[in-house]
DNA sequence: CTGTTAGCGCTTTCAA
DNA sequence: TTGAAAGCGCTAACAG
């Protein structure tokens, strides 16, 4: 047992050496001729602290190069200033759009953002929670409503706000900023019914929300007594080239489909493609409806029909939620449950 | 002055209760039966821990439904096990597949990833540079080499691996995974001469590495008495509207320009449009050049001759860099400075 | 194999 | 307006 001398190391940390990796606040506040928590409120409340003394602090930071350690700061606020944002992918350009806007909006009020990729299976999602959990993150904005009952319980206890994204459900988490996906898929064949298609066909990939636009549209189908005469499922993620080649699959086993129906805008434009290969005019010969639309569907040639989502309007909705329960403002409300809604871009012809 | 009892504490995080927000490592350690030492043990090192002792502290975590704190963690040990990746933006698909592939490498070595979307600004990405390193991460990977001094100095004095990619740089500020955009400006400038192009056009976003490709590009066609006839240079970010905007520009004031080199493929993508739309043959009429492909120069229609480069490549070999500098696997050997290459794909009539 | 002690760097009471 | 003391929850460095 050594002698318990805590000036000990201020004198060590401290010695007229240069600063060589990293000066503390207590460093800071020695230089300055402060106290530590002088250099805290200087830094987090400067309001509080005399300007004399504020200069005298701000210069000690400069010199020693200063750098802000969150976490001790957040350890011992149990405030992390993160916020985590998951989601199976940032491939997708409709996912992509959803952390940059969640990112700015969330860096504009001062937070950072801990990403995590989750795949689309939900035990994966599970493992990634439970990490990002040990990071005390003051918030979490996941992608769609499925996920496991462990992931829901933990994310539940830990009490921390959680939005999730791109669906509705009865059950959330916490909070919702989504749409029906049922719905879509009910839009969709309101629209093929409409138009008088009636060799329907799918192509669309592995994915859940995917899934259910699917229902929708086949439920929505069958009430008109029509059904889909053939549906493509690709693996992994969209590609121009799995569009292709599920509609070259489809359209070899049935030449007579008149219009797919894509689960997103690059399986659409895939599409495209191979039915321009074709000579297949489109949408005259076999119409084309995505899903996603970056502003992508009405450019293409020749233009998509489309359901428009909008990836960031979701994202900034989402961060604004979890920054609304982190400090409340008056004047500001955000339903804890919205709609997002989405939008059914036909082109002219289609 | 109030009696110093440590023990106390204790008494009162444990008290009979439910383990109502957040039980700690101590809650768990009593639970076991044990010393908190031995779970923290039996959580990062299980095996110099008596298997017997193991299951008394599993159960524990299991019924306390214990979370690791990191940030506890990581101030006691000086390893956040966060990397941070900076870039401008995650819209453009060269850099969401980077994030996508640091992503996947961080996370299978049991690291998260701290996103930084920097925009094209430098001193945006200072400001970024600084907050990020408040978290302490163990390692930064940042887009290409173009910092302002006082980035770099902060970055050169945290000692953590970082790495820059994008680009090549004779003065790194540790490692770098790249290429050179002067030569890929100095590739197409040969392809373009070599194809007999006359009338060249450069369609180009307002950023710096399309800035040094331009700059390859026209001193190369210079070396051969040629010149760009026009240039356009459009702000914000790319779209494919931009691209058919700049396009219809370059058309309207310079009919007969016969190749457009394009900064982006989205740019490039935009192009093709404009001129189907203006009922011109790609490549006979106007050839389009473009840069990024993601898989994708050769599927769109018309097929676009493009620079091809690897964004998952880059993002991989900077995420293994950066690991293999936090713990050298004596196997591995990754280049400090990488020149990834890059591939100018042609279609076959450009 | 397990425990004790002493911090990591910051912020929270309270007090002055 | 400033400071002293006591932790936040975890782990390193030694013991035993």
């Amino acid at each position: 047992m050594k002698p318990k001398k805590p000036e000990l190391r201020l004198l060590k940390t401290g010695s007229g050496d240069m600063p060589v990796s990293g000066a503390t606040l207590i460093d800071v506040a020695r230089m300055a001729g402060v106290s530590p928590i002088t250099v805290s409120r200087a830094l987090n409340q400067p309001q509080l602290v005399r300007p004399n003394t504020l200069a005298k602090v701000q210069a000690a930071i400069e010199e020693s190069g200063y750098v802000k350690n969150m976490l001790a700061g957040g350890l011992a606020q149990s405030r992390s200033k993160l916020v985590s944002v998951v989601m199976p992918n940032v491939a997708n350009p409709i996912f992509a759009d959803m952390v940059q806007a969640a990112s700015d909006t969330l860096t504009a009020a001062g937070y950072q953002v801990l990403l995590g990729l989750s795949g689309y299976e939900t035990w994966r999602e599970e493992l990634l929670v439970e990490t990002i959990l040990s990071r005390r993150p003051d918030g979490v904005i996941l992608t769609g409503t499925l996920h496991t009952d462990s992931t829901r319980h933990r994310l539940q206890k830990s009490g921390i706000p959680v939005v999730e994204t791109w669906d509705m459900t009865p059950a959330p988490i916490d909070m919702v900023i989504g749409f029906s996906h049922e719905e879509v898929g009910r839009a969709v064949a309101g629209h093929v019914i409409e138009r008088g298609y009636h060799r329907i066909a799918i192509l669309s990939m592995d994915d859940g929300r995917a899934a259910r636009r699917r229902q929708g549209l086949q439920v929505a189908l069958a009430k008109h007594g029509l059904s889909v005469i053939a549906t493509e499922i690709m693996p992994g993620s969209a590609t121009l080239q799995l569009g292709r080649a599920g509609t070259a699959r489809l359209l070899d086993a049935h030449p007579d489909i008149d219009v797919i129906v894509a689960s997103s805008d690059t399986l659409a434009h895939g599409a495209l493609i191979e039915a321009a290969t074709r000579g297949l005019p489109v949408p005259q010969r076999l119409a084309v409806i995505g899903f996603g639309d970056q502003n992508f569907a009405a450019h293409v040639q020749p233009p998509l029909s489309t359901v428009r989502v909008d990836g960031s309007k979701i994202g900034n909705l989402a961060a604004r939620a979890i920054l609304q329960r982190l400090d409340p403002q008056p004047g500001v409300s955000i339903q804890p449950v919205t709609d997002t809604g989405f939008e059914l871009v036909q082109r002219a012809s289609t």
